[in-house]
DNA sequence: GTATTAATCTACTAGTCCTATAGGGTAATA
DNA sequence: TATTACCCTATAGGACTAGTAGATTAATAC
């Protein structure tokens, strides 16, 4: 299951791409609009700046804003930031690879196998998306 | 990401789908094999046998075995029962959908649209892979 | 019918993660 | 210089995970 930070991030993300213009957007305006808890939503966005899809200005007439063109913005990437590991098993994971303790022989481990291939087709959904493409 | 549940449940299933004969196995002997906590695998195939996979005869010479055939056994179903839904989003699943709360208009939310994606994909790969067909 | 074996059931717990909330600090702008 | 709005740290309730412990019940072998 999706945590709720990944859900609003792909929302607040969606919002901003959905501006008519690209000034700053004030994170309140975001929050209430999507109905998301203001501080709650402000480390989310905080992360996705972190993660170089967002740039920030600060005082009067500030927000947060878009720094790529929503058509470069793969949500693969947005996925990984947000959520972390696509894959469902740490042993079937390529970014965040982590051994099973349990396991004696990966080639054999049938659940290894089976979220392999479910990886590789929820990469496949994810990478030929762009924020541009879900957002319109 | 999965839980131990759903990946010591796999593994079990496949232990058993491997078995030469389909006499009743040891939760012990499944444990040993798998690496597997005994009282948490118990747990497991408890609850494996009131979701119809496995049937439990007690005392001497008993254990667990598969009531159906491996080649009739679906891995979307196994999912389920384990892990429950398959999609990421209580609003993106077809068995236990649920409305979100902070969610005005689930048309236009790009989360929900990019996750039933997601879901629909997954389906395909769980929905095609018999117990058999991994474990071999 | 008794002992043994092995599943079944109930209850409990330490630890971790999620989803926030609270409050002050800091930087930019008008 | 006041205001606006992002930045950072700390904390906390609740849910869930993974595992433990112990007693009970049913089947089988002798």
């Amino acid at each position: 299951m999706l945590s709720k930070k990944t859900k609003y991030g792909i929302k607040a993300l969606t919002f901003l791409a959905r501006q008519e213009y690209q000034l700053p957007i004030p994170i309140a305006d975001i929050a209430k609009s999507e109905h998301i808890s203001l501080k709650f939503l402000e480390s989310i966005l905080l992360l996705l700046r972190h993660s170089g899809f967002l740039g920030a200005k600060k005082g009067k007439g500030g927000g947060y804003y878009l720094i790529k063109d929503p058509k470069e913005i793969n949500m693969a990437q947005v996925y990984r930031a947000l959520e972390g590991p696509i894959a469902l098993l740490p042993c079937a994971s390529h970014h965040f690879y982590e051994k099973c303790d349990d396991c004696v022989d990966e080639a054999s481990c049938t659940a290894r196998k089976l979220m392999i291939e479910v990886r590789d087709n929820t990469l496949i959904v994810l990478e030929n998306k762009s924020l541009a493409s879900v957002a319109f």
